[in-house]
RNA sequence: GCCGAUGUAGCUCAGUUGGCCAGAGCAGCUGAUUUGUAAUCAGCUGGUCGGGGGUUCGAAUCCCUCCAUCGGCUCCA
C-alpha cells in the first residue's frame, strides 16, 4: 500500500500501482470524468500513469493550466495524426501547447496547406477524436528512436533526438500516429469535443532564419462546444478594441501609402491626446530633477561610428543622407543617446553635478523589417520619451530605483495593473555578443536585480535578452488579443560613456567615468498610446480624452444657449464642443456615444430657462440636470483625482 | 526579409462559373423637418475595382509582377 497526500493535506491509502484516475474515481465518478491530468510529486503526468510510491497528488480539471496544456498538447498529436492521414509522407517538427491552444510545425514537401484546408483537417480530427484513441507511452533507447525516424525519413525528429539524452526518450502513440514526446497526455481523445484551427503561418525550423521554413498550423480545442463559442466571442470582442480600428474611428492617427510604411500621421485629436500625455510626464520629470534638452533629427555618420551603432545596425537601417559636399554623410537618428552624450561633453562636469538627467521627447527612425510593422506598436518613425541619466557608480542603484518609481507612478495613474517586469541579462553561453567588460556587466546586472528587489517588483529574468551594450529592465503589457509589448524600459550602459570618453572630476580631483542609464517610461508615445487604446477601448480617462463634453442642443433654437455654456466650460479648461447639426437629439446622442465622449450635455427649453445642463454620462445614461458651474466643478475634481491618483 | 491570406466610393461591405453604363448602407452635399436621451425623410454627388503588365471578342473576376494591409516566423539599438 502507498500513501497519497491531497492538496488539503489529507492522506489516504491506496494499492501500489494505482492510477490518478482510479484515485479520482474513488472520490467521485463525476470527478473522474473531469480529471484531465495530474501532478504527482511535482510532475505533471497522465491520469492513467500508475503510482508506485507515496506521493503528493493534485488532480487537474479543465480550469487548471496543467490540464489545459495537457489537453492542447494532446490535441496537437491528434492534429498530427489527421495530417498524416490526409497528407501521407508529411514530416513533423515540433507541436507544443501554447498559451491559447497549440500548433504543429510540418514540412508538407511539394504540397501546400492553406487556410482553406483547415476545415477538412478539423473534420478529420473530430472523426479521430470520437474513436476514443488512447495515448500510450513507450520508453525507447536513443538508438531505437533515431532508427525509427531515419527509416521514416523525418530529419527534423532526428535533429531533435540528437540533442536528447539516452534513457529519457519516450514515444506516444494515438491511433495511427506515433510521436517523439515527453508527454504528458490525455487518457484518450474522446474528451476533445470542439476544435478550431485558427491559422497557418510560416515558421523557421528551430526559429533560425537560416533554416528551412516549415508550415505552422495553429489551433485550439475545448472539452465542450460552449467553451469554444465563448472563446471565439471573446476574440471578436477583443478585435473591437484593436487600436488600429479605434484609432481610425476616433480619428487619432492614420497611415498613408504615399508617406510610407510604418510612418504614422497624427491627426488633431490624437496629437492633442499625445501632448497631454507628454505634459503629464514632463511635470513628473520636473519633480524628479530632469532637465529638458532638444537635439536634431539627424547626425553625422561619425557620431554613430563613435557610438558603435553604425557597425551594429548601419547596413540594416535607413541609409545615409548625402549632401552636395563630397563624402559628407548624415544618418537619421535611430536613438537619442549619442546626441545626449555630446550635450554632456559641452562642459566639464563635477561629481557635485551628478546625477545629470537629460530628457527629450526624441523622434527616431529605424528601418524595421516590413513584415514586422504593426499599427502603432511597431513603426519606423516614433518618439521616445527618452532621458539619459549620467551618474556616479555609487548613485546607480538609487537612480535606478527612482526611475522605477516614475514608471510605476505612470502605470498606476493610467490603470495599467496587469504588467510584467522583465530583467534582461546576457546570454550565459554567448558572452562575445556583447560589448563592454565582464566586470561592468556584472555590476550593472546586480544593480538592476537589487533595485527591483528593493522596489518589491515581481520580475522574470530572461537570459540573452539584454541589449548588446547592457542589461535592462522592461515593463511588458499585453494588447487586446494577448500579444505582449514592451513599454517602459530602463537600461544600464557602461559602454557609451567609454566610447564618448565621458568623464567628471571627482572629489579626489581626478577624472572618473560616469555610468549612463537610458530610460523611457512610456517606451514610445506611439506604442504606449496603442496599448492605452486597447486597454480602454478608446474610452480614455477624463483628463486625457480629446473631448470631455459635447453640448447637444435639442434644436437650433438652443444653439445660442449651448454656445454660452460651451464658452463658460472652455474658460474653465474643460474641452467641450457643440454638436449643432440639424439632427434629432437621438442621433446626436448615438453618434457622440460612439465617439466615446464621456459627458453629453443636453440643452433644450427646460435647461435654457433654468440655466442648467442635463448631463448624460458615458455608460450610465441620464444623471440629471445641474448648473454649468456645478458641472465644471465636478469635472475639475474628477480630473484632479485621476491624475494625482 | 520569409510563409500564408487580403486589397471594390471617405468608412463597412455585396458583386454568382469572365458578359448590359460596377451596387448597397453609413458619411458628404442640397432641401424638407425644429426635434427630449443610441440612427427623421427625400434628392444628389462620389469608384483608373491597390499600381503596372499579360491572356481574352470581352477582366473587379484568370495569370505575372510590384505596393500596401492582416495572421505568424525571424528581428527589435
Amino acid at each position: 500500500m502507498i500513501n497519497i497526500t491531497f492538496p488539503d493535506g489529507s492522506v489516504k491509502e491506496y494499492e501500489r500501482g494505482v492510477t490518478s484516475y482510479d484515485i479520482a474515481k474513488s472520490i467521485s465518478s463525476r470527478l473522474a470524468s473531469e480529471v484531465l491530468a495530474a501532478t504527482v510529486n511535482g510532475k505533471v503526468v497522465e491520469v492513467n500513469r500508475p503510482v508506485y510510491e507515496d506521493a503528493v497528488l493534485k488532480l487537474h480539471k479543465w480550469e487548471d493550466k496543467e490540464a489545459k496544456s495537457t489537453f492542447w498538447h494532446s490535441s496537437s498529436h491528434l492534429m498530427a495524426e489527421a495530417l498524416e492521414q490526409l497528407y501521407p509522407g508529411i514530416k513533423f517538427g515540433i507541436g507544443p501547447s501554447i498559451e491559447n491552444g497549440f500548433y504543429y510545425d510540418v514540412d508538407t514537401g511539394d504540397r501546400q496547406i492553406t487556410e482553406s484546408d483547415l476545415r477538412d483537417i478539423e473534420k478529420k480530427m473530430l472523426e479521430l477524436a470520437r474513436e476514443k484513441q488512447t495515448f500510450s507511452r513507450k520508453e525507447v533507447s536513443k538508438e531505437e528512436a533515431m532508427a525509427t525516424y531515419k527509416e521514416k525519413g523525418d530529419e527534423y525528429k532526428c535533429d531533435l533526438i540528437e540533442d536528447l539524452k539516452d534513457g529519457t526518450i519516450s514515444f506516444y502513440t494515438n491511433g495511427t500516429f506515433t510521436d517523439l514526446c515527453r508527454g504528458p497526455h490525455l487518457a484518450d481523445t474522446s474528451v476533445i469535443k470542439a476544435i478550431k484551427l485558427t491559422s497557418v503561418a510560416g515558421a523557421y525550423w528551430r526559429g533560425d532564419e537560416k533554416n528551412k521554413m516549415l508550415t505552422r498550423i495553429y489551433g485550439i480545442t475545448f472539452p465542450q462546444k460552449k467553451l469554444l463559442d465563448e472563446y471565439l466571442a471573446m476574440l471578436e470582442e477583443a478585435k473591437k478594441r484593436d487600436h488600429r480600428k479605434v484609432g481610425k474611428e476616433l480619428e487619432l492617427f492614420a497611415f498613408s501609402q504615399r508617406v510610407g510604411q510604418g510612418l504614422p500621421l497624427w491627426l488633431p485629436k490624437g496629437t492633442m491626446l499625445r501632448e497631454r500625455l507628454e505634459n503629464f510626464l514632463k511635470s513628473v520629470q520636473k519633480r524628479y530633477g530632469y532637465l529638458p534638452v532638444m537635439t536634431p533629427h539627424i547626425g553625422q555618420k561619425e557620431l554613430y561610428v563613435t557610438s558603435g551603432h553604425y557597425a551594429k545596425y548601419g547596413k540594416d537601417s535607413f541609409q545615409p543622407i548625402n549632401t552636395p559636399q563630397e563624402g559628407e554623410e548624415f544618418l537619421l537618428k535611430p536613438m537619442n543617446c549619442p546626441h545626449h552624450c555630446e550635450i554632456y561633453k559641452t562642459k566639464p562636469r563635477s561629481y557635485k553635478d551628478m546625477p545629470l538627467r537629460l530628457a527629450e521627447f526624441g523622434t527616431v527612425y529605424r528601418y524595421e523589417q516590413s513584415g514586422e510593422l504593426h499599427g502603432l506598436t511597431r513603426v519606423r518613425g516614433f518618439t521616445q520619451d527618452d532621458a539619459h541619466i549620467f551618474c556616479r557608480p555609487d548613485q546607480l542603484k538609487e537612480e535606478f530605483i527612482k526611475v522605477i518609481d516614475i514608471v510605476l507612478y505612470i502605470f498606476k495613474t493610467l490603470n495599467f495593473n496587469d504588467f510584467t517586469a522583465q530583467i534582461s541579462l546576457r546570454d550565459k553561453e554567448n558572452r562575445e555578443k556583447y560589448i563592454g567588460s565582464d566586470e561592468n556587466w556584472e555590476k550593472a546586472e546586480q544593480a538592476i536585480i537589487e533595485a527591483s528587489k528593493e522596489k518589491g517588483l515581481e520580475t522574470v529574468v530572461e537570459y540573452g535578452e539584454a541589449a548588446f551594450y547592457g542589461p535592462k529592465l522592461d515593463f511588458m503589457v499585453k494588447d487586446a488579443i494577448g500579444r505582449k509589448w514592451q513599454l517602459g524600459t530602463i537600461q544600464v550602459d557602461y559602454n557609451l560613456p567609454e566610447r564618448f570618453d565621458l568623464d567628471y572630476i571627482g572629489s579626489d580631483d581626478k577624472k572618473h567615468r560616469p555610468v549612463m542609464i537610458h530610460r523611457a517610461p512610456f517606451g514610445s508615445m506611439e506604442r504606449f498610446i496603442a496599448v492605452l487604446i486597447e486597454h480602454t477601448g478608446g474610452k480614455f480617462p477624463l483628463w486625457l480624452t480629446p473631448e470631455q463634453a459635447v453640448l447637444l442642443p435639442i434644436s437650433e433654437k438652443y444653439n445660442d444657449y449651448a454656445k454660452k455654456v460651451a464658452e463658460f466650460l472652455n474658460n474653465h479648461d474643460i474641452r467641450a464642443s457643440i454638436d449643432d447639426r440639424n439632427e434629432t437629439i437621438g442621433k446626436k446622442i448615438r453618434e457622440n456615444e460612439l465617439k466615446r465622449v464621456p459627458f453629453l450635455l443636453i440643452v433644450g427649453e427646460k435647461e435654457a430657462d433654468a440655466g442648467l445642463v442635463s448631463v448624460r454620462k458615458q455608460g450610465e445614461g441620464d444623471v440629471g440636470a445641474m448648473s454649468a458651474s456645478d458641472f465644471a466643478a465636478m469635472i475639475e475634481k474628477e480630473v484632479n483625482d485621476l491624475v494625482k491618483g
